[in-house]
DNA sequence: CTTAGCACTCAAAGAGAATGAGTGCTAACG
DNA sequence: CGTTAGCACTCATTCTCTTTGAGTGCTAAG
């Protein structure tokens, strides 16, 4: 794979995403110091080894998924933020919110509203934070809700049904046995096998306060949110089929499968490359934030795969290291700052 | 308005609702026994008085809003359900649910698939329901959870953060404050003045805790919750403007503006008469269920003008029923059915 | 190996022409 | 006088046919 072609390669790409055309070879004239009938020569091999399609036989050429890998991986160069552009990015993050999930949501609505993408923001805290506090509360006949809180400020509430109500004695034993078991437990941890030594531990309390750990168990395990902003920019996107997105729409559960890959590090992947997410031609672009220096999630685009990533990537890392940075304990009112303590 | 004339509407909205064309004499012959001539004379006058219009010169006629109406209103005929119809719908139903607010929003989503309409669920828990527990839990450096819990099983919390960390004195004398003066209120009596008066009975525990009564205070104004479920049927109803639909999408805020009255009995509602909510040539019907003989909140169909009404308001009706049937106190396990108790 | 030149391809856009569903109007009819 | 048959007219839709032009592959000369 010589170096002209490389730089045809990244030209067609380059063009193709300001354009949203097939590229002629013209076109890649102005980047490559060549002929154009050179450039169809090689733009011919390029085809035959897979980067570069051709929609019809008459029309430029496109670039194809394995064409988009390459470009991302090796050639492309990330543009350097100007100081303009820091400061509009800036404006955008909010300065005022309440949690943590509050603001990742708001600087991804405003950077989906930039890019004109889909933002996602997925929740790392099953993984990377542990219960600070678990509260049965009874609220009616048979009914109760389970309140969890955790390290990282997400709270989630639950409402069950048990067979039988709880009596007194039990739903102290239940606080204490809470407290004793499950504060200070990271949840990833909470294997099934321990929770079902857990529950034999509970002795005569099993068979009546059992459905309330399974429930809680289950709450866990619905802890890692994903959430979507700005779902409408996939509407609007020509690059798309209209009804692959609107059944999108209509099941995003989609997306929690391969949700877990993204705490580590800056990830670019392609529609063929994320199954069961089957928004054809999509790309996803996605970096993680932390919290004094541990993964707390991460923030990501969907958009086509003609993307601006060369412009797109320094924006979403901009973000996430600003969360990062507003997450972390930081001095307030003229504390000092203290990173990296628990 | 004589007989003929009224037929020949009925007539042109019936065939409109089925094929979506504009309806020209020769089809409405079927319907009412005169000649095609007659009939065009006839369509001519209910032109001029505003319940039909033609898209152009020489097309069919179209009912226009004032002719929907007037058909909804006094010329339709509802469908009676068959023994087969309620087989399907009761089947439709989920048998299995822990809230309330679960079993409505899964049978709405229910009959949403059946009619390919969008379907809302309103709540009515700020007008009709009380609070049955407040509680404010420590979650960390001035960080406060409210938990709220109501007499109709909505539950809510919310994260709050204070200028200062509260005492155990203080907390205790919320927690005590709360149960005296908040539990057991209605919703909807907590009015500003009656808050403010709370709030200076609060003596010297008003500067630390008056945050968070005004917290709580939001959180029963943001209790009326209403969702959506099946957008995406808008999506595909072409009698609608794409953009609109989309705009609909990113701020649905929009539907809150008129809910209150949908609790009063079943409604339909044209786009003209629903100002703030701007989806052209939309109809919405809704109607309420009630638990124990008390409205608990309203289930509702957003579709094209161009609805089978005789056929969908006793859907709905049906479906309300079973609703109102099913959350109210029932027998269970064999016990009797008591109802009409608070 | 590179490139100028040329014949070829094919999607897209535009111009008529044909189609047909539907109308309004007029004049005859009972 | 209301009803209706008949007819000329309208106009969105569909189709075909042509033109356009960007872009290609191939060939032969540099």
């Amino acid at each position: 794979m010589d170096d002209r072609k490389l730089k045809i390669l990244t030209a067609v790409v380059d063009e193709y995403i300001v354009t949203g055309e097939p590229v002629g070879s013209k076109a890649i004239m102005a980047h490559v110091k060549a002929s154009s009938a050179t450039i169809r020569n090689e733009m011919a091999e390029l085809e035959k080894q897979g980067y570069l399609e051709q929609p019809h036989t008459s029309a430029g050429r496109v670039p194809t998924y394995k064409g988009y890998r390459l470009y991302v991986d090796r050639l492309m160069e990330q543009n350097q933020l100007t100081d303009s552009e820091k400061d509009m990015l800036d404006a955008m993050i909010p300065q005022e919110y309440v949690t943590e999930q509050d603001l990742v949501e708001k600087a991804s609505m405003a950077l989906a509203d930039l890019t004109k993408c889909a933002a996602v923001v997925a929740n790392a805290t099953p993984k990377f934070s542990i219960i600070s506090k678990v509260e049965v509360i009874p609220t009616g006949k048979r009914m109760y809700v389970i309140l969890m809180i955790t390290s990282n400020g997400a709270i989630r509430n639950k409402v069950c049904r048990l067979e039988f109500d709880l009596s007194q004695d039990q739903l102290e034993f239940f606080d204490n046995f809470v407290k004793q078991n499950l504060n200070g437990m990271s949840i990833d941890s909470l294997s099934d096998a321990y929770v079902e030594k857990l529950t034999e531990a509970m002795g005569t309390y099993m068979m009546s306060l059992s459905p309330l750990v399974s429930e809680i168990m289950k709450m866990t395990k619905e802890m890692s949110s994903v959430t979507i902003q700005r779902q409408s920019n996939l509407l609007t996107c020509k690059d798309f089929n209209q009804n692959e997105i609107i059944s999108f729409l209509d099941n995003q559960k989609v997306l929690k499968g391969f949700i877990d890959e993204t705490f580590s590090g800056l990830h670019v992947m392609f529609s063929p490359e994320t199954d069961g997410f089957v928004i054809h031609n999509s790309s996803i672009i996605t970096a993680p934030f932390s919290k004094d220096g541990k993964t707390a999630g991460a923030l990501g685009l969907i958009g086509p795969m003609r993307l601006d990533y060369a412009k797109f990537i320094p924006y979403l890392e901009y973000f996430t290291g600003k969360i990062s940075e507003m997450i972390s304990e930081e001095p307030q009112d003229g504390e000092k700052e203290s990173k990296d303590e628990n």
